[in-house]
DNA sequence: GGCTGAAATTGATATATATCAAATACAAAT
DNA sequence: ATTTGTATTTGATATATATCAATTTCAGCC
């Protein structure tokens, strides 16, 4: 069940379809790829736990991780869901505390992490680095402070809403405005996703299947009429 | 009702004082000074507004802020409550996004506000400085964090104990472990920055109360028994 | 193409917390 | 001390969401 480091993989190049990465020199590049790994982990492996020490932070290559706190009774909610392209655990690097949560596969996922001290190194090296680490930081901050708002402001119905809309453009007015959505893990890992049981998510969606909002298909939602969604969470 | 700026104050000593700008030089201190302004705002003032644009961070040198956000229904909720010789909005200066939540004084206070032209350029000339923005950013997204496991995984009760224990050292073993603690801001406040209505959180205060955990009178709160207080909320 | 175990749904009921309304307590000013 | 406005408490009731239990649906597999 341990990862198994992957060999024959261009990093440098890799490297440089990652936004934090993009404006490097080759140069630069390599010395960053030099502090890489890339590793595959089996669905339900652990990237790590929380309480553990933090050496590095993380991109998904391929794959889908979530994120996650256990309260002492077992009980266990899912912070973020991290797929293709995205990091996560950099500003663990910057916190003189251990891990306080976990990461966890829930597919077989490629993995690529960078070490903390070629981070580092890079930062000494390179303001614009500084910059995209903090860009990349805050931009956790915002989505974090989003999370905050639903769960306090929001009801159940609301925060299901907001995330099936997350990704739709609600521009197209001339459009019918039908838009499938699909979860890309199960409906219940969405609902801990939400701070929903799965019982009451499913619920809501069919509440909202029965008003003629959406249709439901497995895990694929059709949105029948963006416009009218959006609207049915205002009120 | 508007701030009035202050004149006569030290600003590259008062820098000095604030560990972020701790280990600059005079000259450097004093470069950073220029971009630093300190205003006096009056109880209720409004210090910046969610869809304003950003152009800076904010440290309290004296008195109460709170940062909050509004539903459109008016609602509002509390997201932190800043007190003096701490800073905040740091996260926005590096998101192409306007503030999301509003900052108000909570009693006469003054601000020192730090442009973030100043900042840039600082980050640009010192990597110690980058890696104290950082870090003082993760601390942000540990606390909100914290916070995400609060409203998810535990009661009204463990989240009013919680903020009772925050900075009670569990140490004092040998002693009574009598500590008083006082509210800085209204329990209406306190409720909001909880997620409580004020109503629920009286309920909850006195019940503690009730039980001999604690004494409550007025805004100071005896904890009778720390460790006894600690365990009452595990379960 | 019928098993088999997991995922999802549905039903009945319980509960933490909110809401609305009223009564007190308190602090500042006269 | 009396007033006045605000903060807090208390009471009665409502509600969103959780819990527990039982089916049903589905996806993979021999």
């Amino acid at each position: 069940m341990n990862p198994t480091h992957v060999e024959r993989f261009d990093m440098p190049r890799h490297l440089g379809t990652l936004p934090m990465f993009s404006n490097l020199s080759t140069p630069e590049r390599e010395n960053i790829a030099r502090g890489c790994r890339l590793r595959r982990f089996a669905r339900g492996s652990m990237v790590f736990r929380a309480g553990e020490q933090c050496e590095s932070f993380h991109f998904v290559v391929t794959g889908q991780v979530k994120l996650f706190v256990a309260s002492a009774t077992g009980v266990e909610k899912i912070i973020e869901l991290i797929g293709p392209g995205h990091s996560f655990a950099e500003a663990m690097m910057f916190l003189p505390k251990p891990y306080m949560l976990n990461a966890q596969t829930l597919t077989d996922t490629l993995i690529m992490t960078v070490s903390k001290q070629a981070v580092f190194s890079e930062i000494e090296r390179d303001p614009r680095f500084s910059m995209h680490m903090l860009s990349g930081i805050s931009h956790w901050l915002h989505r974090l402070l989003l999370d905050v708002e639903g769960y306090t402001l929001h009801s159940g119905m609301q925060r299901l809403i907001g995330y099936l809309l997350r990704d739709v453009e609600l521009e197209h007015e001339g459009d019918f405005g039908i838009v499938t959505v699909s979860f890309p893990v199960s409906k219940a890992t969405i609902a801990s996703r939400l701070s929903l049981t799965p019982e009451y998510f499913s619920r809501v969606l069919h509440q909202l299947e029965s008003e003629g909002l959406i249709e439901i298909d497995r895990r694929e939602i059709r949105i029948l009429d963006v416009r009218r969604l959006a609207s049915y969470g205002s009120h």
